[in-house]
DNA sequence: GCGCTGACGGGCA
DNA sequence: GTGCCCGCCAGCG
């Protein structure tokens, strides 16, 4: 893709590519946009296109339902449509979480963050 | 022009 | 298992 598609359209890209019955995490999908650690710009490639692209087949880590209120009640709903299990709160990660096919997974080397706390 | 926010993730104490 | 922090980058006040 040339540089003149910004990320949102590699994010967009990459969220339809979940198919049903799956679902994967915003740091899986920005990740595998190409963007490792980037997963708040999947959010807002998900508010711009919000109806346009299976938004409730992307969750938080361990398969957490983050929208707040009535919609994620409604995602939790969707999921359940096609078929995704639930554990409490969570979906069942172990089962439903895509393998992106072909995904060139780049070296996570950016976690040497050795951060005070 | 500057800074904060945002449906977050991951590592460390 | 829990809590805190920093980093990603685009949009908007």
């Amino acid at each position: 893709m040339a540089a003149s598609d910004s990320m949102f359209t590699h994010i967009r890209a990459t969220i339809r590519k979940i198919p049903r019955g799956k679902v994967a995490t915003y740091g899986d999908v920005a990740y595998a946009a190409g963007f490792p650690g980037a997963a708040r710009q999947v959010v807002w490639a998900l508010q711009g296109t919000s109806g346009l692209l299976p938004w409730q087949r992307v969750v938080g880590a361990g398969g957490k339902i983050l929208l707040p209120g009535v919609k994620g009640a409604e995602q939790r709903f969707l999921l359940q449509a096609e078929g995704v299990a639930f554990s409490g709160l969570r979906v069942n990660m172990k089962q439903h979480r895509y393998a992106w096919p072909m995904l060139r997974r780049r070296k996570p080397q950016r976690t040497r963050r050795t951060r005070r706390k």
